[in-house]
DNA sequence: ACCCCGGGATGACAAATGTCAGCTTGACTC
DNA sequence: GAGTCAAGCTGACATTTGTCATCCCGGGGT
């Protein structure tokens, strides 16, 4: 029997997979989860052998939830289902030291066979994402990826010195030097990309 | 018994939803689709009881779909699920003469019972939103919606400007009338603000 | 000890963006 | 027929962004 947390912010979208889960013979949905502190909560309470989990949540992510389960060395594997096949989520996940990662684009049959396989030691990774995962390596460094994330919410370079404390020269040449790496003309596409890769 | 056609293009979560209502004693899929297109296919084959579908899709939105419907005076009723609380969006869908509205937040239960309600004759909306729709109505004009769907891109006004065979000052100008409406300091936040309200 | 790199800053300049006033035209309403 | 309004344009101006060169500091490497 295998026993599973689930995490999803969407109710009913989370209602849907655990009542077909627990339809499973061999499968037994101990606990579901609406964001990543209650993920934590419930592997820590039901000491499930996996943890399926949404990555985009309120408050903690699914990654999030993933790197504290590993760094604890709690022996909970975590199988991440989601939306997004960006490569940089999956090279994420697997440096948080993920067991499984499938999309939500894929059958649901393809989630029951991966929650199994996740329980018997493999690792499953969704098949349009494994080579993906090679391509391109984040060039960002931590305080750019901090600025593009302000500039996602529409913020002027003034807006962004006053939160970080910052000069507002000093914005611009971060911003200038993001724009390079990433090959953007200006701000928000630099942003979008950056988005559509994950490294946000 | 209800006939219903699904539409939904997350394959995992159109399965899911899938098996469940079916598993209703006086519900029958009798269609799935993964896009707009498809979904009006499905309807004029299987001529469903309702259409239960997803807004955001590839292609045809699940809005445009009903619009549609509506307009043939199909006898297929059309209730919504979505993820998005947005005011707007809700607005646009009663115009389109939608039967019903639910989030994707609320429990599954209430998927059924709008289903239920929606077949009786009656008209649902999520409580959440019953009062949101009242609140302010779409202030732009079809060409500053345009404008602004393609600074969400990040297009800078030249490239504006050569995609819609527009004078760089006249882009200039519709997105200051369209900042100004919004009460936004620059075009991204205008364009931030249009769409989480539904408008674009 | 030296060099590189990330973080932080300045100042100057060029380019893009935002603001304003004013003009035309073609619908639609009263 | 006058009035209103969206769409479209121009030109001038102020402000914001983007670029570049150059500086300082501190922590790793080798």
């Amino acid at each position: 029997m295998i026993r599973v947390v689930l995490a999803e912010d969407q109710a009913m979208v989370r209602g849907a997979f655990a009542q077909l889960l627990d339809l499973q013979p061999d499968v037994a949905v101990v606990g579901t989860a609406g964001d990543g502190d209650e993920a934590l909560a419930a592997v820590a309470l039901h000491r499930p052998d996996v943890l399926l989990t949404d990555i985009e949540m309120p408050g903690k992510s699914g990654l999030d939830v993933a790197q504290e389960l590993v760094r604890r060395g709690d022996g909970t594997r975590v199988l991440i289902i989601t939306t997004f096949a960006r490569s940089g989520y999956l090279r994420r996940a697997m440096d948080a030291g993920v067991a499984g990662y499938v999309l939500k684009d894929a059958p649901i049959a393809e989630l029951v066979s991966a929650l199994r396989r996740v329980h018997a030691g493999e690792r499953v990774v969704a098949p349009e994402l494994a080579m993906a995962a090679w391509d391109s390596a984040d060039p960002l460094t931590p305080r750019e990826r901090e600025l593009l994330r302000e500039v996602t919410t529409g913020a002027s370079n003034a807006d962004i010195a006053a939160r970080l404390h910052l000069a507002e020269g000093t914005v611009r040449n971060y911003l200038s030097t993001a724009m390079a790496k990433l090959g953007a003309k200006n701000r928000s596409e630099a942003a979008n990309t950056a988005r559509d890769r994950g490294w946000l």
